[in-house]
DNA sequence: CCAATATTGTACTAATTAGTACATAATTAT
DNA sequence: ATAATTATGTACTAATTAGTACAATATTGG
């Protein structure tokens, strides 16, 4: 015997139709808090008491949703944070009239980024680096989200050579692979030295594989 | 009145002129474990208990030796490990006949190293993302450590450019800090892509700085 | 041998951790 | 209204944390 089951996409609340004691609380909002703790503490240093305090529930709601505790909430807010990245560069990338030019004003704008002073790196990029081997599963989670990003750069690149508008021959897939290098490189390279000059000058060198 | 005072290196031991219980550990030894337990774990999950073991002292040594407990510990191991590794890099290079040639290889060598399997990073590297705001002086350390390292390749790159080994005629110091860029990107990229063949087509790309 | 000194090992503390148990509360369906 | 269901808040637990206190130990110099 089969049903057929009603798939709503998680986003849409089921209060309404639902017994039980409502939520006060929206999954993604406090998922979203959740990542601003995660971020600027470190997944370690974030503690649960904190996180509940930023999400604003208590334990009881907590662990109830989120029955994995800690780690499943950390886990969500990868994905979540990087879907939401993901798809603003994807509409931003669409949006603009040229996307490889895009690109190249994207990374260098990381040269004069005026939140400078609070440098907390990219989030995909602090999971693998701060996450031990116990978490091995959370830590494919971060590195295939990151390799998601990388196919956007590739996918940009290939239409750009379909469309001659880049001189350079190599696979898109060598280049894409080279522009999330140099975001994850820089995402460290910024925290050791903010010398600014220096540093437009290096991506100025790094993005001549754009031409 | 004045005194001729007589400063030893540190690392020679003065034990035998000293009163008291002699020490049973070399405190460079166990800072050398200590490093493993770090570098494995990361600096918040690495815990006093698994360090203490791993370096084979108890807690009363410990305590004496390192007043300020585990972050001293840990800025110790910092600037040890840098010291040895600059150095070993300074001799490499000072051997080697072509040092933009050993500079190439040092980084092709990344894409197939054997041990990828157990890819740890750079121990300055995850420094800079592992500590909390908290830890700002301790990541200054790590910071000024990674940029020695830098001013090494800088000063390579100088060297060449004066007897036009290579063409790049931008500042050694971009040219050093893209290297250092560089290394910082792959410690991240390959935590979160195996793929050597890509890897190894997108470090030549980089690589062609130094043509 | 004894005083002075430095190191060691153990037992303890006080705080913090993640997570559980469960009574209470708020909702829907009948 | 009341039964069923779901969520909430609080009080608790058990483990782990970094670090301290201090008596016992091993050395040097006199």
């Amino acid at each position: 015997m089969y049903y057929l089951v009603q798939y709503l996409p998680l986003h849409q609340k089921q209060q309404g139709n639902m017994a039980g004691r409502p939520k006060i609380f929206d999954e993604k909002e406090v998922v979203e808090k959740a990542v601003d703790v995660f971020w600027k503490k470190g997944y370690e240093a974030a503690s649960a008491d904190e996180l509940l305090a930023a999400m604003g529930i208590g334990k009881g709601s907590f662990y109830l949703a989120f029955k994995g505790g800690k780690k499943e909430l950390y886990e969500k807010s990868l994905k979540q944070f990087s879907d939401t990245y993901d798809k603003q560069l994807s509409h931003d990338l669409s949006e603009s009239k040229d996307q490889v030019e895009f690109i190249r004003h994207f990374f260098l704008s990381l040269a004069d980024d005026p939140t400078a002073k609070i440098i907390k790196g990219c989030y995909l990029g602090n999971a693998l680096v701060q996450l031990s081997d116990g978490d091995r599963d959370t830590k494919l989670v971060a590195a295939q989200l990151l390799t998601r990003t990388e196919h956007i750069f590739t996918t940009v690149i290939r239409k750009a050579q379909e469309e001659k508008k880049i001189k350079n021959t190599a696979r898109p897939e060598v280049i894409g692979k080279y522009l999330i290098n140099l975001w994850n490189g820089i995402n460290i390279t910024r925290r050791s030295n903010p010398n600014t000059e220096d540093l437009r000058e290096m991506l100025e060198m790094s993005l001549k594989v754009l031409d």
